[in-house]
DNA sequence: CTGACTTTAGGAACGTGTTCCGAAAGTAGC
DNA sequence: GCTACTTTCGGAACACGTTCCTAAAGTCAG
């Protein structure tokens, strides 16, 4: 609201000075986040924190969701860079798992989430992740379709297991997971009714982390086959 | 909250007689889809179909997510299904496959999905897709902990491709999509740097059928390797 | 100084899902 | 018939993101 330095500026600027900016609404956005959560960011929270009219805030960023893209990149960009192990299958799996885990650290992925999104969002400094996978297929041998191929697939593969783990905390928080089903037909689903009750119990802990390895395995070697 | 028959009398219920129920509800809301479309399924609009207040529905869904569960069920349950192939591999990606395809053509995906969700979800007549999927598997030698663990693999890289395509294409439909970087640094991430601006050309239309197949490979050699 | 022009501000309003709470409408016992 | 109890109804209200539109506050030309 203050140190607005513009009355001796000889600036071809015209019009009605703003009162702020998007760079300010970043800003702001990320100490309210740090000082109430993340649960406490909305538009109205954020314009008064400003001490700014709600719909101000739309004269300088598109909607809540541009805001949000935003933020992706700061938080991202604070966490902490691993070491990546030598050898293209290792350095996939362990860059494909830290992108994992910055997503899964962060609430928004739904709203949000685009492969070119995060791609080309991010500053260099935290794209570390995206070049790990990529620096793996190309050491792999992988021709630039096929890098891009596995980088999207363990990017849908990354965002599916994030968005239905946080989905089914978020229902178990709120007491209202269903009860859904445990006994089928064996008849006509005999499969799924001999393991009936177990489903629930079996291998949800480490599923993405196997599974991940697995997919990798796969994808590199089918694109061995392809090029032979 | 049904049949509190704590006395032998014809009918035992007291108080004012509900004017809707909650099998009307999701009738009236299969009408209002079928005849407006999917986007013009609101709180109220449904209650005004159904000649009743608002606040009414919510003494008989949880909210609207409860509703959706349910419509996911009608949804799915009305497609038809393909012949499955013999042979655990291709059975196993025909049935994802068409699961895929069912989630793609539903417009709430996002709002609802959990894994136990879909699968505790659905009547016997729908879940043969699970169950191909499951069938697969066991033919192919896996155990019931490598079987969940393979479907919930398959569940996440399904939802993932979903979501992030539903998404994407939302922004390119409203002329949203934002004009992200194509250039990077080659120094910092030189790989990402040398696809530049291909990224966005690359690969896009067949990563889910194509990734698919490299997936259920890659885990069913995992499930063999484990077992030896 | 005055009037035209340009850019931003923000109150009011809309539609959304959802909750609070008093009113309404039935049954059961006296 | 009256009272108590039980269950459902639904208007009013809330917080949310978002849009419309008018007022405000600056620069610039005359």
């Amino acid at each position: 609201m203050e140190s607005m330095s513009s009355s001796a500026a000889p600036t071809g600027r015209t019009g009605r000075p703003p009162v702020t900016s998007r760079a300010e609404i970043l800003t702001a956005a990320r100490r309210l986040i740090d000082r109430d959560g993340w649960d406490k960011l909305t538009i109205r929270r954020l314009a008064s924190e400003l001490g700014v009219g709600a719909t101000t805030l739309y004269h300088h960023i598109r909607d809540k969701e541009d805001l949000l893209v935003q933020l992706l990149e700061y938080h991202v960009g604070r966490l902490d860079r691993p070491p990546l192990p030598d050898g293209p299958r290792d350095r996939i799996v362990v860059a494909a798992a830290a992108m994992h885990d910055a997503l899964a650290s962060w609430p928004w992925a739904a709203e949000v989430l685009t492969t070119d999104g995060f791609v080309g969002l991010l500053d260099e400094s935290a794209l570390w992740m995206v070049e790990g996978i990529l620096a793996g297929a190309d050491e792999h041998g992988c021709t630039p379709e096929q890098s891009v191929r596995l980088f999207r697939s363990i990017w849908y593969y990354t965002v599916g297991e994030i968005l239905v783990r946080a989905h089914t905390a978020r229902r178990v928080e709120e007491g209202r997971l269903p009860e859904f089903r445990t006994v089928f037909d064996a008849d006509r689903v005999p499969h799924l009714a001999a393991l009936g009750a177990r489903w629930r119990t079996l291998a949800v802990r480490d599923t993405y982390p196997v599974g991940l390895q697995a997919f990798v395995d796969g994808l590199l070697a089918q694109a061995d086959a392809e090029r032979a």
